[in-house]
DNA sequence: TTTTTTTGTAACCGTTCTGTAATATTATAT
DNA sequence: ATATAATATTACAGAACGGTTACAAAAAAA
């Protein structure tokens, strides 16, 4: 049971079995990895723990309700939250978006908008990162990174060495990167694979070292004397700025 | 509700009740008395008996679309208009048309700044377009963009290529026109989709490999070696402007 | 309405990329 | 010099990705 590293998981909270059903097939058909609960504190729980990319929250809940629900996980973390609610009067009170739900579907609803909903809402998150990312980030903004004879543009993602552009694929490119945001600096390989491959990737290590030797029979004059990204051996990896 | 005397009245029209609704909520919050309409010939005669103070208008609206409902409110009386967009396309029409539109802002808006547009321009602080602008930056409205052999004409929506002028399509012409602007700069498909569909937009990524793959048919020499409308695999596409 | 054009969806296919494992080579310590 | 540990190299298979096409749905035009 492989799961992708960017599959998105949605938490469903609802009391009712027949519906979390309807859900979970719909929104499993449409690539989801989808969790359940049944109650507003094992849903408060799963969310903290598992940290869902959306929750689809009752507001009729056992234990503990779905406006209360709601205000404890935005309390602790930032997850998109789409509220269900059966009657019209229940939704004033979700619209305190004090709360911080971000929308809501009113029971019953046609299962094609509620997966439209969830997609339009788990887009908005990205784009609120991509936008938060390139607010915050000074180092976002130099989109090009000079070390000696090489040079890469992240808005192209283009490298050039010695003058020629290179050809680089997408992993090639990040790695390089990352080792060129600290020139001389070594990196281990386990930081490499946290930083590049993310922090969920189970894979071997070696994999690193394979990436690397791709990396340098494209960059490097003579692959078995590296004058660009340098082995420390026992260590890493490293860029050499010296020159 | 008691009405103040000098309470002010906004006139919120979108076809959505969700957003309706937490418009209402939170400008309700901050003092201000919400009416609202669904579309747009409602709309017109809501502002017209009505006369609010300040209208929130969508630009997608049934019956009668959002820039129409604009013109015709503008003819018959002078309220500041806040147009909401879904899409950047749209900003162009906003404008390009001289509709006389005081305003806008795109989705997904925050509630915060959407709350302080609109006290902006009642205030009538910094009514005119042209602050809006300086606020959006990158929006130009050149009609037209070269890139290498590649003419654009937005007033036109016309297209040369290599001399020849081509015919392309609303969609087709907003994706190179999008790709276009920041040529060299590698998109990815989920910010042409939000960008070009708008975030509303809840279909099938690949949709955009179609469009693009039409695109290339009308204006690459040829098709399996693009020269113009370019894939970084992994990543997204772009303008090749290194030529 | 009916017809035509545009747009989106889905399936299939070939290519490129990536991770793994097996083997070879190199560096280091003894 | 030899043993050992670390890294380099290579080949290969599976996965990911994009291109392509045909068809369906939606929109626009007639």
């Amino acid at each position: 049971m492989e799961e992708d590293k960017d599959m998105k998981t949605i938490l469903i909270v609802d009391d009712e079995e027949p519906i979390r059903n309807i859900l979970i097939h719909n929104l499993g058909k449409e690539g989801y990895n989808v969790i359940e609960a049944s109650d507003g504190v094992t849903a408060v729980e799963m969310a903290l723990e598992q940290k869902p990319d959306l929750i689809l929250l009752d507001i009729m809940l056992p234990k503990l309700d779905g406006l209360s629900v709601c205000k404890r996980i935005k309390n602790s973390m930032n997850v998109p939250i789409l509220m269900l609610t059966a009657k019209d009067g229940e939704i004033d009170k979700i619209l305190g978006l004090e709360l911080g739900a971000d929308d809501y579907i009113t029971k019953p609803f046609s299962v094609r908008e509620l997966v439209a909903r969830v997609k339009a809402n788990l887009r908005k998150v990205e784009v609120n990162i991509n936008s938060a990312e390139s607010d915050k980030a000074e180092e976002k903004k130099d989109t090009k990174i000079v070390v000696g004879d090489l040079e890469l543009d992240s808005e192209k993602f283009e490298v050039k060495a010695r003058g020629e552009v290179i050809d680089l694929t997408l992993r090639e490119f990040e790695v390089l990167k990352f080792l060129a945001t600290q020139p001389g600096q070594v990196v281990t390989r386990e930081t490499l694979l946290e930083k590049v491959w993310g922090y969920e990737y189970y894979g071997d290590i070696r994999t690193v070292d394979v990436t690397v030797r791709r990396i340098r029979e494209k960059i490097e004059k003579d692959t078995s004397t590296p004058q660009i990204l340098v082995t420390k051996r026992g260590v890493g990896y490293y860029i050499d700025d010296s020159k």
